[in-house]
Formats: C-alpha cells, structure tokens, sequence
DNA sequence: TTAAAATATTCCCTTGACGGAATATACCAC
DNA sequence: GTGGTATATTCCGTCAAGGGAATATTTTAA
C-alpha cells in the first residue's frame, strides 16, 4: 500500500467520516447514510473512491452491501485512524459518529458480521 | 488547520518528500532541487500548493527563499511525518533524501538559520 | 409477476491538480 | 547599467474529482 493513497483517501472530509466509522468494524451502506445524514449517491460515490484506493472492501449480503477497512490495514492508516478522533487534535462530529453508531448497533438486532438482521424490518430505515 | 489539509499536503510523492525534507530544518529551494534532483518549475508549484495549504511558509533571504514548516506543526502532520520514514512501514527513499540533506549541510557552510553561506559560492550550486 | 428497497452507474457540468514550456520577477555581482 | 542565479507565474493541455439529477441493477417481499 502506497502512502499516497492512504492520505488521498483521508483527503476529504466524508471520506475521513466513513473510515472512521469503518474502523470501529463492518457498515452496510444505509446505516452509513443514516449515520451520516447524507445522500445515497454522494456516499456510493466515495465508496466507490475507497474501494479503487484499496482502503475498503465490499460484500454483498441479502439486501445490502456490506463494507469493511481491506485488510491488513495498513499501519498508517491504522495510526491516523486514531490521530483524527483523539481527545486533544479530533474531529468531535468523528466522535459523535461512533456514537450514533453504536446506538445504532445495539437498536437493531444485528448478527456478529455486523449486517442487519432481521432481513427486512431490521435495517435502519425501520424507524 | 484542518486534518485534510494536512492529508492533501500528504497525497503526492513529490510532497511527501518536500515535507520530510523540511521536519528536519529550513531549507532554500536549490537544496530541494540538487536532493530531489527534480525540475525547478516542479518544486517551485508543489511548493506554493503546500504555502496555500498553510502547511509550508517562505521567507526570502538574499537571493534564496527559505521555507519552513509552518508553526505551530499540527500533531497530525508531526505525527505523519514520524511514521512515513520509520523503519517499518517507511520508505527508504525518503532516508536517503535526508541522509542527502545532512551531507549537503555539512558541505556548504551553513549558518545556524540553514540559510546558504557565504552568500554566493556556498549554495547548492558551487559544485 | 410486480413493487419497493439498497446500491451502483451514467451524464453533464464545474473546478482543481499536474506536466511542460516559456516567461517574468527579485536579487546579487560587476 | 548588464548579466547571471534563484524563484514564481502564466499559458496550454489533460485528466481526475465532486456535485446534482436521472437511471440501472440486484435483491427481497408480496
């Protein structure tokens, strides 16, 4: 993994949102958009941007697409991951992600993969 | 200063280098050139997207400019800058670019601001 | 089979990044 | 002043990035 490409991948602020989430493990595309509050297309797109980077995988499960951080991940990026949500030089909208994450994780009923379940009704556009 | 500003500064080869060139010390311009024997035209522009960047500031003395990294150093690009050239995941390259720098700093007399001295005959160009 | 959800892709447009070549500017020596 | 060195800028071309809108694809539900 070239250097250049990890930091083209953290060279913008929707890109840093969705790796950070991604490091906490696994994302289907719709939590994304909830979690972030964005459009489908515009988070697609710098999926789409990542995964040509070689910064993120993607999987498709039942209804959904499932993407993770490719592994092995890549020291740097591992250590910037860290860096950008600190306490002292973070992001606090980084933090309040996880956050909504988290809350996210523990409302629907998710399997150990991280993907939604049950199939349907479980996702996060059962609100 | 914004983490993806720093991340831009960080996505191109030739930048990556400038800015660990710089952690060590100032350096004028012509010393980049001589170590990364690289095209004047070439820096000069890298070096004024990092100046817009804010990472990277010039100050012109004699006939030289100088630059520095801006302070104060943001810990991210501190912390970049540690890692990129570390012995495990760094590259080798840029070892040398600063084994390069050192040769030429003991070379030239320098003083203590790094600045070419003497004036004339001590810069990069008295070869 | 039809409808709806989740995701990807395409088209159009604007802007920015990058290279090469040429030129311009600032400073110094003489 | 002239000439030379160091640096910046401009012009031109190409290509990538990014937004918005529309459409296509895959899968499930009914």
């Amino acid at each position: 993994m070239k250097a250049e490409h990890i930091y083209k991948g953290l060279s913008e602020p929707d890109r840093i949102r969705i790796l950070n989430l991604l490091s906490e493990g696994p994302l289907c595309g719709c939590f994304m958009q909830e979690i972030m509050d964005m459009g489908q297309v515009k988070i697609s797109k710098q999926l789409a941007y990542l995964r040509k980077l070689g910064l993120v995988t993607s999987a498709r499960e039942a209804n959904w697409v499932v993407y993770r951080l490719a592994g092995p991940i890549d020291p740097i990026l591992v250590e910037n991951l860290k860096i950008i949500r600190g306490q002292e030089a973070g992001d606090s909208e980084l933090r309040l992600d996880l956050s909504k994450r988290q809350e996210m994780m523990t409302r629907v009923a998710c399997n150990e993969k991280a993907a939604p379940e049950p199939v349907r009704k479980g996702c996060c556009c059962e609100k």
